[in-house]
DNA sequence: AGCACGCCGACT
DNA sequence: GTCGGCGTGCTC
């Protein structure tokens, strides 16, 4: 028997259930509150966990004999203070068990219980020989230059990279001759080298001023169009967070971490910016941790996990394209990076700046309903470039060639022949979204995906040799002849992005034609590569949503939009507000030319009020019609929402969970109290919008709550029991807090 | 989530 | 006669 009394490891350990593990110390060494945080490997059943210590106190009653931690793996707690409280919000928030938070908030190498790892930059100096010799070194040649750059001070890598293309020769020349050496320094003992930037109109300088003088938790729009100088807002915000000694965090989307985007921060900031983004191995994500962690690191830039990084001293958090729909995570902790960047912001008592030039609608309500967000407006762009002109095209009645109307096609002639570029927008990869038969009515469809009813169409892709599932992957030969009636009428139906390369690349020989999407960027900077290929020469670029952001490209002056009628009758909630982002997005790609940029909106539908407000009005306009209609209609930002799915292989199973799991969401019966006036209206269960997806039949249940208080208040009671159900085990199951998409 | 234990079909 | 299918149950 141990001794009931004695303190015990509360531990939170990466598993899908709510509640902590009790362990006793190891043997001589008693379990204090300053262990809270730290990891420790534990044993689980028949295997070895790492977990993290959640609290420290006596043995829950009734709980069996205790084992014993195996190891301590911190000597000081990993996760603490404000990041640790903002996890435990986080869990609470997304009611997740604490312990699947903290493992998804910890680099991998971490949460598999390797060390904190050491944290130094590769730096070069010059020897005394070289200092001596420097004067003797032949004037303008890189070694020189080199030689004057590491002259007062040692520069670490990065730095280099930015300041001095083709650096590495010069260093090993120097090196060879025992001028300069390789050291390891920690980030925090390099000397800044910024460089001078353009100074900011006086939006740019308002907006910079508004950051500087929020002295603590802000949250800031910062609403500008594109070209309009938001990055040179984030340069001197963080330059000014940089001079206060403290730390900036850049959240930036999957697309928009470019090579060039650091090359900018590191040549202006002047000091070591960390990246942390998909592209990183473990090794490299866990030093950029460590460095944050022990306050070295001084800029980190990141796509949606950085939101994570430790803040020891921090100043600044920035949000890049707040908007973005990759700050949500979409599977395992469903948790928004936007969101949490604001929780941490209040935590740290430090301004938090979201940028766009299409704010979410909950952003937007937010700035101007009620004032609870700063509000700062770039209206004007950066120097003499003009926002596009933009026209709607009616081809109804129109034959089309790969979707193009003959006015499209002479337009992209007249722009090649001016010497421009065009960019032809179409949401679609693969060569056509459908195969038909075109004697008996047959269409491809994924065996996986979609009901018997309704299968899901396969998109042809390789020019009508292959079939691909988008929902999950699945591939396989385009059949020959009609596997139904043995025809041989077999007809592609529509026009993805391979099609209208293929029609393009004919029709205008000798001009490089480029198709930008998943298919053709597979490696990693194959974007960049891509680009850099064409450089500003007159050419035609073709691509999905991919090409909306990230590179700019300054010889753009058409851009051509098709395809975007089924968006227009998308069910989804969010798919005008996502749709109307995206032509934004896409047309302010030919606003950066020197030259007035043009914007070609082909549709059947010219009439729609979307497309009528967004081009008479502009997002503004847009957004405060939808707005409206979210309010009229209980959507959020005026309703709250969360989204319970299930899943199984047979189609019984996620119902009848659901179902069960209703009943405990609404424990008012007849003849017991009246449900709360504010109680979640529940929908469903019903089956999810795409119901049957790689195999897995799926369904949801809807809950929708006049505010956050009760939506969490209704969760919290449920839970505990819906983990209980019998039913939950016979399907896998999620909570999907504020869901983004609704299937 | 893993992983073990436990009862029913096609292979050496 | 065994290998292995995944249903069910448990993990401090």
């Amino acid at each position: 028997m141990s001794d009931a009394h004695a303190p015990v490891f509360q531990v939170a350990l990466p598993l899908p259930l709510p509640r902590l593990f009790d362990y006793a110390a190891p043997a001589g060494r008693a379990p204090g509150t300053d262990d809270i945080g730290r990891r420790v490997r534990v044993p689980f059943g028949p295997r070895e966990l790492v977990g993290v210590v959640a609290a420290v106190g006596a043995a829950a009653p009734g709980s069996p004999e205790l084992r014993a931690v195996l190891a301590r793996l911190d000597e000081q707690p990993l996760l603490h203070g404000e990041l640790l409280d903002s996890l435990h919000w986080l869990a609470r928030y997304t009611h997740a068990p604490l312990g699947e938070v903290l493992a998804t908030a910890l680099p991998a190498a971490l949460r598999r219980g390797e060390p904190l790892p050491d944290t130094h930059a590769w730096a070069w100096r010059l020897t005394e020989a070289g200092a001596t010799a420097l004067s003797g070194l032949r004037q303008g040649t890189r070694p020189r230059r080199l030689a004057e750059l590491l002259h007062d001070a040692g520069r670490d890598e990065d730095a280099l990279d930015a300041a001095l293309e083709d650096w590495r020769g010069a260093a090993r020349s120097l090196a060879r001759r025992g001028y300069a050496e390789r050291v390891a320094m920690p980030a925090s003992q390099l000397a800044p080298m910024p460089a001078p930037g353009p100074t900011p109109h006086p939006e740019q300088q308002a907006a910079i001023e508004a950051v500087r003088d929020a002295g603590g938790f802000a949250p800031l729009l910062l609403d500008g169009v594109t070209g309009s100088g938001k990055t040179e807002v984030y340069l001197h915000a963080i330059a000014d967070c940089l001079a206060r000694g403290r730390q900036a965090l850049v959240l930036v989307p999957e697309i928009g971490l470019t090579p060039q985007l650091l090359a900018r921060f590191r040549a202006r900031l002047g000091v070591p910016v960390h990246a942390t983004h998909s592209g990183l191995n473990d090794g490299e994500r866990a030093r950029t941790w460590a460095a944050a962690w022990r306050g070295e690191a001084r800029v980190v830039v990141g796509t949606r996990s950085a939101v994570f990084t430790p803040l020891p001293d921090a100043g600044l958090i920035v949000v890049d394209e707040e908007h973005d729909g990759s700050y949500k995570q979409q599977d395992g902790i469903r948790y928004h990076a936007r969101d949490f960047a604001l929780v941490r912001g209040k935590a740290l008592g430090v301004p938090v700046l979201l940028g766009s030039a299409t704010p979410s609608l909950e952003t937007l309500h937010n700035a101007t309903t009620g004032g609870r967000y700063g509000y700062l407006r770039l209206s004007q762009r950066a120097g003499d470039a003009k926002p596009p002109a933009v026209r709607v095209m009616d081809v109804r009645k129109r034959p089309l060639e790969a979707g193009l109307s003959a006015q499209m096609l002479e337009a992209i002639r007249t722009a090649l022949a001016d010497g421009g570029q065009v960019l032809v927008f179409r949401n679609r990869r693969g060569y056509a979204p459908v195969l038909l038969c075109h004697d008996c009515g047959w269409s491809a469809q994924c065996p996986r995906c979609g009901t018997p009813e309704v299968g899901r169409p396969m998109t042809v892709h390789a020019h009508g040799r292959r079939l691909q599932c988008h929902h999950c992957g699945h591939r396989r030969a385009a059949p020959p002849a009609c596997p139904d009636c043995a025809g041989l009428a077999l007809q592609p139906q529509g026009v993805g992005t391979e099609r209208i390369e293929e029609v393009l690349a004919a029709k205008f020989e000798g001009v490089p034609v480029l198709r930008i999407d998943r298919g053709s960027t597979q490696r990693r900077d194959g974007l960049a590569t891509l680009l850099g290929g064409i450089g500003e020469r007159p050419g035609i670029l073709i691509g999905t949503q991919m090409l909306a952001k990230g590179h700019d490209l300054p010889n753009l002056t058409l851009v051509c939009v098709v395809g975007i009628d089924e968006g227009l009758f998308s069910a989804d909630f969010r798919s005008h507000e996502k749709l109307a982002q995206l032509l934004i997005q896409v047309a302010g790609r030919a606003g950066r030319a020197q030259r007035a940029g043009q914007v070609l909106l082909q549709t059947h539908h010219p009439d729609h009020p979307l497309l009528a407000t967004l081009i008479d009005g502009g997002y503004h306009a847009f957004a405060a019609e939808e707005l409206a209609q979210r309010e009229a209609a209980g959507f959020p930002p005026f309703a709250h929402l969360a989204l319970l799915r299930a899943e199984a292989k047979h189609a019984g199973p996620p119902l009848a969970f659901l179902q069960a799991a209703k009943q405990c969401l609404a424990p008012a019966r007849a003849g017991e109290t009246r449900p709360a006036q504010d109680a979640p209206a529940l929908s469903g269960p019903m089956p999810a919008p795409m119901p049957r997806r790689a195999g897995m039949h799926r369904a949801q249940l809807l809950l929708s709550a006049p505010s956050r208080r009760s939506l969490h208040a209704a969760l919290e009671a449920a839970l505990p029991p819906i983990h209980a159900l019998p039913e939950a085990r016979k399907v896998r199951w999620s909570l999907d807090v504020d869901p983004v998409d609704l299937y």
